[in-house]
RNA sequence: GCUUCUUUAGCUCAGCUGGUUAGAGCGGCGGACUGUUAAUCCGUAGGUCCUUGGUUCGAGCCCAAGAAGGAGCGCCA
């Protein structure tokens, strides 16, 4: 007999028709009642075995996690918690799990502990949850942008440029650890390595996006990306994932527009077609949050906080007009900020959250950022009256809880103006001659963003710690799995 | 990288001011019960108190070093 999967079962309710099922149990009550979960969706099918009809042996061995394939007829449920029931007339064990050697148990392992065991972890409830809505963000940036007449660009993983800027990178070589052959000044002699130059992991595919950009009109890249910063925070990854829009033509008030309505259809996406998962992920975050402090908890559940967002405007501000909310703002004035506000410094966390979460209470954008502490390739605005100095057209788009989720910018299209500010920010114009000449030669004004896809996962799910949203995390000092 | 917290049974934790035999709930195992929904009830077995060194008559508890993990910060997405 063909096996069918719960989720169909459920959806269908074959009724009266003999059935097979394989999946992985869940709970075994009663001697008598199997909850079955194949991984098809979020609910499991209960099973009704008849233990008299059944060896004991077998019994036995419906242990939690245990893989069984069950044979019988579906018939409605005399029971209070599902609509439909499977009664069993065979029971075959696939795989065993001896509940005095496997390491999960039915009841509440914190995430710390799970994380040990991410080759169990997803047969939890809360991580198959967690990574059902991961697919389903993951295939809804490919329907979003296909819809809208994007080219997917797939730009190199292992890169020779090291002026990305965008952080410390990976080396990529094929040379032995001490065995490097060296130059006549003693350095490693990268010229008679794989690639006849120093490469490394992608920080960013963003300068090959643009030349897709200048080509094909509008693309984006969706791949991973590589940093070896020694972060350590909820936040970070060392191997992650990032979705790089570019389009040519584009501003920054079109990038910031193009930047929320991708949010939005992401958000959609999951609340349309994953509601069991976000329910119960809900229920989790409210069941954790019980008993903290009410400072600590947050204003929304997280179904409520998605459905606002996609429900309200993002607020949108510039750079210059968020240091004169915060050196308004009470915080500030009770001196309970740890870092200085002035015009000229970083936006710190800390303001990001007081933005965000206390003044608008809304997911912000922030932009036209100062020059000097943003890349060279961001677009120099013009001067301004009211702003002290110069600033570029960058975005932030900055959510509650996971901070920075989208940083952009329209790019510096102007041959002269880059190739000064580079030289100004000590990148070598002759290692990026292709960038440069992408302005040389039918260049034009374009804008792009990228997007931290844990985070948005993060965000949709109300995973606390970006390690939870990723199968097999990459953080410094662990590569497990 | 910095700050800070944690590490005790399979899991989540309690363990007072340093003092006899280190506890609970859940889970496991044995039994009872049988339309359960985190099933319930009775019984029972589980410990390198993270590691090493030190102080002390005596250390789970104090000190030092190390390891692993969390949170916050910085860097960013």
């Amino acid at each position: 007999m063909r096996r069918i999967e719960i989720e169909k079962v459920l959806q269908q309710q074959p009724i009266d028709e003999e059935i097979t099922v394989m999946g992985w149990v869940r709970a075994f009550r009663s001697n008598r009642f199997i909850a079955l979960y194949d991984g098809s969706s979020f609910n499991t099918l209960q099973v009704v075995v008849d233990f008299e009809q059944q060896p004991e042996a077998l019994l036995k061995k419906i242990n939690f996690h245990a893989c069984i394939k069950v044979t019988g007829k579906l018939v409605a449920s005399q029971g209070a918690g599902q609509s439909v029931e499977l009664l069993a007339d065979t029971v075959e064990l696939l795989g065993e799990a001896n509940p005095e050697e496997y390491s999960l148990q039915p009841k509440k392992m914190t995430m710390e502990f799970l994380r040990e065991k991410a080759h169990f972890r997803m047969r939890t409830n809360t991580f198959s949850a967690v990574f059902r809505i991961r697919h389903g963000l993951a295939f809804a940036v490919h329907q979003f942008f296909n819809d809208k007449g994007y080219y997917y660009l797939h730009t190199p993983i292992i890169t020779g440029s090291d002026a990305e800027g965008a952080g410390e990178m990976f080396r990529v070589t094929t040379f032995e650890p001490n065995k490097a052959p060296l130059n006549d000044k003693g350095e490693v002699d990268f010229k008679k390595d794989f690639f006849g130059k120093a490469t490394n992991l992608t920080v960013s595919g963003q300068l090959q996006g643009e030349i897709g950009a200048l080509a094909l009109g509008k693309i984006y890249t969706f791949g991973p990306t590589f940093r070896a910063e020694n972060s350590n925070t909820s936040r970070h990854l060392a191997e992650f994932w990032m979705i790089e829009p570019e389009v040519a033509f584009y501003d920054i008030y079109d990038n910031m527009d193009l930047a929320e309505e991708f949010c939005k259809y992401l958000i959609n996406y999951a609340l349309k077609h994953y509601p069991d998962d976000i329910a119960f992920l809900d229920a989790r975050l409210k069941e954790e949050e019980k008993n903290l402090p009410k400072d600590k908890k947050r204003l929304m559940g997280l179904l409520e906080t998605l459905e606002f967002v996609v429900n309200n405007d993002f607020e949108r501000i510039t750079y210059t007009q968020a240091v004169h909310i915060l050196r308004n703002s009470k915080p500030y004035k009770k001196g309970q900020f740890e870092f200085p506000v002035e015009w000229g410094t970083d936006l710190q966390a800390e303001h990001e959250r007081f933005l965000v979460e206390k003044h608008f209470k809304k997911p912000v954008i922030v932009r036209d950022y100062p020059a000097a502490f943003k890349a060279f390739y961001m677009r120099l605005n013009e001067k301004s009256e009211n702003v002290p100095g110069e600033t570029v057209a960058a975005m932030d788009v900055l959510f509650p809880g996971v901070g920075e989720l989208i940083g952009g910018s329209q790019r510096e299209e102007r041959l002269e103006v880059l190739v000064a500010k580079m030289e100004k920010m000590g990148v070598h114009p002759e290692e990026l001659w292709w960038y440069l000449e992408l302005r040389k030669f039918g260049g034009a004004p374009h804008a792009g963003f990228g997007m931290g896809f844990e985070r948005m996962v993060q965000f949709v799910t109300g995973m606390g710690n970006i390690r939870d949203v990723i199968a097999f995390p990459r953080t410094p000092g662990n590569a497990e799995f």
